[in-house]
DNA sequence: GCCAACGTTGGC
DNA sequence: GCCAACGTTGGC
């Protein structure tokens, strides 16, 4: 059982969107590095509790919590000549970007940045680190307990 | 819109 | 394999 951070941004997938899907779950498409893929393929297994990170939008911040939900399988988006995420490299046979389900378990208070950065045992934090851009990242058993219950008890 | 950080690409 | 140029991320 592991712990992760992932980043979607709420104006294409938000925390509200996926608990209206149907089995509250989406598929994680549209990761295009490596690091973050490997993370989905390699070392997430189904159960693995997530943090739902809203980025790139006004209030940038843990909005809820996520399971993973499936094993790794092939992105769907690659395949799409119309889609941004197409990567004509990309073949059945042979698959470069690969994806995992998530299902969102419930939507929490927002907890922001500032929130974040105000608690000295949140500050090995990936996700605080000054010029972190990877969308996947790993959380620390602790980091995740004093998370869940202190800041969104 | 700015810009720091950092990943990817491609010429050599 | 090096590294400069370029592209992307994402908070501000």
């Amino acid at each position: 059982m592991r712990y992760w951070l992932m980043k979607s941004e709420p104006s294409v997938v938000g925390i509200d969107d996926v608990l209206a899907m149907p089995g509250q779950k989406v598929d994680w498409w549209g990761v295009r590095n490596y690091q973050a893929r490997n993370f989905m393929r390699d070392q997430m297994t189904v159960g693995d509790k997530v943090f739902f990170y809203h980025s790139s939008c006004p209030e940038p911040g843990i909005a809820g919590l996520a399971e993973v939900a499936s094993k790794p399988y092939p992105d769907r988006t690659q395949f799409e000549p119309d889609s941004p995420y197409f990567d004509p490299k990309s073949s059945a046979g042979n698959p470069r970007w690969i994806n995992v389900d998530v299902r969102a378990v419930k939507k929490t208070r927002l907890v922001g940045l500032d929130e974040l950065r105000a608690h000295p045992e949140l500050a090995n934090m990936r996700i605080l680190q000054r010029g972190n851009r990877l969308s996947i990242t790993p959380v620390d058993p602790a980091e995740w307990k004093f998370i869940v219950g202190k800041l969104i008890g």
